[in-house]
DNA sequence: CGAAGTGTGTCAGTCTTCTGACACAAAAGA
DNA sequence: TCTTTTGTGTCAGAAGACTGACACACTTCG
């Protein structure tokens, strides 16, 4: 039951870990979100939006970890809306920058409190040397798995 | 640009260098199972199974952290490709136990090693002791989380 | 014993995201 | 210069997951 080959161990596992502390906090941050009428794909796009104002639909797709054609009939609901505005002629290229709206402004600042929350409580049991632990060994997991497959 | 009221800073946000690392960490997963037919719901589905026979659909749903519904188009795709079976009859109550077929055996230990693999590399800049504290961390915030808003 | 509450499996519909494909613009290379 | 490569926006279709709702079985409690 330890680590053979019959699997791997659910409670022990990085891995499983990382999935449940995700879900946990994407269940939690839904939870806030939803009362305010955004998910959190969307919030993640009008806070990137919010601190990089000007940004394409792929770049914010990168940045909220989705497809670009996600984004895209994302931004098209949240143009809709009124939230964002995106230029219709491109001014350079083919890249269409994109903006906050006063009302996105708004609506991104009550999301914005409600997520800090969210995270404060996360981290309500962490000391801040822990705090910077974790950060150090996240961003060292995420470029390691980005490494191609060394494979030798 | 530190912490003010003009949003969560992405470069430092816990929140979301654990979205990223759970991102590319499903990106990785979903490259080396992909060569085996599996998703990584289907994965994590199997590796239940294989640690825990007998689980119900319910249950398996909760450790797949996804909705019971979604599970079980799951299964019977599983049952379907002769990977799982399902008892027709409920022993008791209406709980349906599943069990692994020979070949759903041998499909997961395929897929555990492609696992195990990611894993490997993950963890390959972090020494025994940095894992030790990012997996104490994970669950202190895993059980921050699921605390109700406490509110004050 | 009966009633309320919880857990389970399932059907139906919807929504979100993804993959595949195309045309086009800018950058980089020969 | 021309060509190749890369990045971008968009359309169309498919897959995965979710919400809502229902019936049923077990548990708990009055």
């Amino acid at each position: 039951m330890s680590q053979g080959a019959d699997g791997i161990d659910l409670e022990t596992s990085l891995g499983y870990l990382l999935k449940e502390a995700s879900s946990a906090l994407r269940t939690a941050m839904e939870e806030v979100l939803r009362p305010l009428g955004l998910t959190i794909t969307q919030y993640s796009c009008l806070e990137l939006l919010g601190q990089r104002p000007g940004l394409s639909g792929s770049e914010l797709a990168r940045g909220a970890f989705v497809t670009r054609q996600s984004m895209n009939v994302l931004l098209q609901a949240l143009e809709r809306e009124g939230h964002v505005t995106r230029s219709v002629e491109a001014p350079v290229g083919k890249v269409l920058p994109t903006q906050l709206t006063p009302l996105g402004r708004r609506c991104l600042e009550q999301a914005t409190a409600a997520v800090r929350s969210i995270e404060v409580r996360m981290l309500s049991g962490l000391g801040e040397a822990e705090q910077a632990a974790v950060a150090r060994s996240l961003r060292s997991m995420v470029a390691s798995l980005r490494q191609p497959d060394t494979h030798a």
